[in-house]
DNA sequence: TGTTGTTTTGACCACTGGTCAATTAAAGCC
DNA sequence: GGCTTTAATTGACCAGTGGTCAAAACAACA
């Protein structure tokens, strides 16, 4: 009866990526549809898809911010005040933080596997990897060796993957996390050297 | 037209748990449906409900054998000959291994949330973790922080639920797997006693 | 005004988990 | 044998999903 609405309401990508990161707050990348964003927009969920090719290419599109917002967030510890001891306990721990207080954007950078979402987004999680391999050694005094920053990664990861089963928001499970945190710096500390 | 099977083809939990676990080899929990199991069980998907409420009900029934594979294995190795030191590396191995080689059966186990998959999954899973954590003091010399243990852990299940993404057997990832271990016991056997 | 291009609609497809009345086989009983 | 009860199965149905696409309606420009 009515196709196309008026230019004043015409759908942007900007809208649309509101809306679904709106909603991704509060739900995982199953949980969020389409339809529910359409709704959401007073359109059709056809629409969406004049816009975004599949819904993977849309979550994408919200999931590169993210792996901005992360590496920003290493950064700013990296260049912030105190010691290098302290940052790097610092990067550690806003990592899970990070994870574990944007939970549903955390999976879709971290959790999900090639085929679900765009290859793309692998990348950007390498690329994020590679970050914080980098800011990991510039914090340390001694030459790390390679597996072991994958290993502290990994460990970190492990926890984030494992405390949101439990947990909606970083400070239930700050106590936890410090004392992993502590663990795996330990480790990392007294490894030899390359 | 023919409701209900004659006798000789009555369907059982066992024929439907046996069908359900062959897809899971291959697919995961959201790939397999229950439209598909009952295909290949020449039946209707609704008889499927007759024998199972729903199908979190018939995937635990599913993982609540591998709970017990993974602790048999775990048992196995220590009760096993060699010296501690190396059953510990075994172990952290074995767990890796395990996950990485039956990964939908892990996801469900270890990392598929809440309320998705029955309450009863996660208190198995906390059981299976108080089996690995046990077994983790017994091969160790020292008395070890249940902190620490937590975190060797977390770090495993970091290796798994990372590795997964990118390989689809242990052995493609057999060498990492030993330098993540190698970093795990190096932690655990340098960390103060009690 | 007409024509061209862009955007939106809504019907449609094939799929999902789940429900349930109706039907039929088997089992128990006389 | 028949007669009744009970257990199992069907298939239509529900509400939902991601995705497609011809048709319609608006915008812009000639």
């Amino acid at each position: 009866m009515s196709p196309r609405k008026s230019a004043s309401q015409e759908l942007t990508k900007e809208m649309i990526i509101k809306e679904a990161r709106f909603q991704f707050l509060e739900k995982d990348f199953h949980q969020v549809s389409m339809r529910s964003i359409a709704k959401n927009l007073d359109c059709s969920h056809g629409a969406l898809y004049y816009h975004f090719n599949n819904k993977a290419e849309l979550f994408y599109a919200i999931i590169e911010d993210y792996f901005s917002t992360l590496n920003k967030l290493l950064e700013e510890v990296v260049h912030g005040p105190g010691e290098n001891h302290e940052k790097l306990h610092d990067v550690f721990l806003r990592f899970i933080q990070f994870g574990l207080n944007h939970q549903s954007q955390y999976e879709l950078m971290f959790m999900i596997r090639n085929t679900e979402v765009d290859s793309l987004s692998q990348e950007a999680a390498n690329l994020s990897y590679q970050k914080f391999a980098q800011t990991v050694q510039s914090l340390t005094p001694k030459d790390l060796k390679v597996s072991n920053i994958y290993s502290a990664f990994i460990a970190l990861h492990g926890f984030v993957a494992h405390y949101r089963k439990y947990v909606n928001r970083f400070e239930e499970a700050e106590e936890a996390a410090k004392l992993h945190v502590e663990f795996i710096i330990h480790a990392l500390s007294t490894t030899a050297q390359l």
